[in-house]
DNA sequence: AAAAAAT
């Protein structure tokens, strides 16, 4: 390595020795040599705590926390939490990549500043779809389990009646404490108040860049934040802040506290990164078709820009033989569901999809992720840096070390590849589409050797 | 232009 950590792309056989030696660090994490940057706005000295014992939290939800496999803050919560969890509370802008320890550290900021004798909503965190935000849920539960903690999900009902709880939203809402939503849904639900807001002490927004920037989002989450008590505390987390975004996320949390990590050269550093020269739009198929069949493949995601695509792959993939399953933002409510618990269990190794799972989404068996589609900003023909960041860190999670390939078919595509490979000052390594002798010499080493 | 998110 040199010294702003980048890795020789071009010696692999180092790489792969390295790669079966190297340990996940599930609960080490971010011990690299990247500093967490602190702006607070009082004059305070600001603590770093060393264990969780000294945020004095209720012994109960101390316990959640060690059963899920946290020993010591990562360095983002040792220096994050005991601003979150002032008195009185103060608001937070907090960046670093999901797969630090951030999540936990909003979660267990919610989860503290409930008062369990009070049955109504105290902390409500949005994310921008229904599979981050159930993701969420889980990490709630996981670490409320010894609390006595009343939850509800708002997102989109499920077009099956359930069976098993046969509440009504109203019921179900009516004494739940923590709610974890989807903007559409949680402001309807405020606005027919099934969601009480008076009691509400935390508001979180998680992969706020995007709750903010994007058209529709950014309206519904302005909308619930001025719904708000007025001492609500105001807390956004994300990867990444555009630069307009950061100036909005002042004025949307107004004198909060700050922390950033230097996520970009972060994320990206334990993640190899290629791209394949396809000849045309439909030798991008072919390719895909082929790395299938030759390599064997722990699970992926190929990523796609339109749902009519995924569909169109989806089907032209499982008529070639392969087992893959399909997920974007026009499928039922069920069928959502059904394919996201299937993925995480393992049933199935190959989704494709949108950028609906370019953020959050945390399957650690993942350690491919395809770029069938570059993503692209909103004039179509650029870049989209942060999306491309979002998306190859759904492998390489907790350390562990993942492969992303993109597909490149014209001169444009090819430049973008060239823009995000300067953007982040990564090589992006070709390999070749013709010579399956020379891709699985590049590739099959490093994606088998992860299957186990 | 597309994706997501509401009904």
């Amino acid at each position: 390595m040199d010294k702003n950590g980048d890795v020789d792309v071009t010696n692999l056989a180092d790489q792969i020795e390295t790669l079966d030696t190297q340990e996940p660090k599930h609960n080490s994490l971010q011990e690299s040599s990247h500093d967490v940057i602190i702006q607070a706005v009082g004059d305070d000295p600001i603590l770093s705590i060393k264990t969780f014992e000294e945020l004095k939290l209720h012994e109960n939800l101390l316990k959640g926390i060690y059963e899920m496999g946290f020993t010591r803050p990562s360095k983002i919560q040792a220096k994050a939490l005991p601003l979150l969890l002032k008195t009185p509370p103060e608001n937070m802008i907090g960046q670093s990549q999901s797969g630090t320890g951030k999540t936990a550290a909003f979660v267990l900021t919610m989860l503290s500043r409930i008062d369990f004798n009070l049955q109504a909503p105290q902390a409500l965190c949005l994310a921008p779809s229904r599979e981050l935000a159930r993701q969420i849920m889980v990490e709630v539960r996981k670490m409320g389990k010894y609390t006595p903690v009343i939850t509800a999900e708002a997102i989109r009902e499920s077009d099956v009646k359930s069976t098993t709880t046969g509440k009504t939203r109203s019921e179900e809402f009516a004494n739940a404490q923590l709610i974890v939503g989807t903007p559409g849904t949680v402001y309807d639900l405020l606005k027919k108040r099934i969601i009480n807001k008076t009691s509400m002490k935390i508001f979180v927004l998680d992969e706020a860049d995007n709750m903010l920037d994007q058209q529709g989002l950014g309206d519904q989450s302005i909308r619930i934040k001025n719904m708000m008590p007025r001492d609500c505390q105001i807390v956004l987390f994300s990867a990444t802040y555009s630069a307009q975004v950061r100036t909005f996320a002042g004025r949307f949390a107004p004198n909060a506290n700050q922390f950033t990590l230097k996520v970009e050269e972060l994320s990206v550093k334990t993640i190899n990164q290629f791209y394949m020269d396809c000849k045309d739009e439909n030798h991008k198929f072919e390719v895909l078709d082929d790395l299938y069949t030759l390599l064997t493949i722990g699970q992926s995601i190929i990523f796609v820009q339109k749902r009519d695509t995924a569909d169109m792959i989806a089907k032209r993939m499982t008529d070639k033989g392969h087992r893959v399953i399909n997920l974007h933002g026009g499928l039922s409510t069920t069928e959502r569901d059904a394919v996201m618990d299937g993925f995480r269990r393992g049933d199935a190794k190959v989704l494709i999809t949108t950028n609906v799972l370019a953020r959050g989404i945390d399957v650690l068996q993942v350690n491919l992720v395809i770029n069938y589609d570059l993503p692209l900003d909103s004039t179509g023909r650029h870049p989209d840096f942060e999306t491309y960041l979002h998306r190859i860190g759904r492998t390489g999670r907790f350390g562990r070390t993942g492969v992303s390939i993109n597909f490149v078919h014209d001169a444009n595509s090819w430049e973008i590849v060239k823009a995000i490979e300067n953007h982040f000052n990564r090589e992006i390594v070709k390999v070749p589409t013709d010579n399956w002798d020379t891709i699985e010499g590049i590739l099959k080493k490093e994606i088998s050797k992860l299957n186990s």
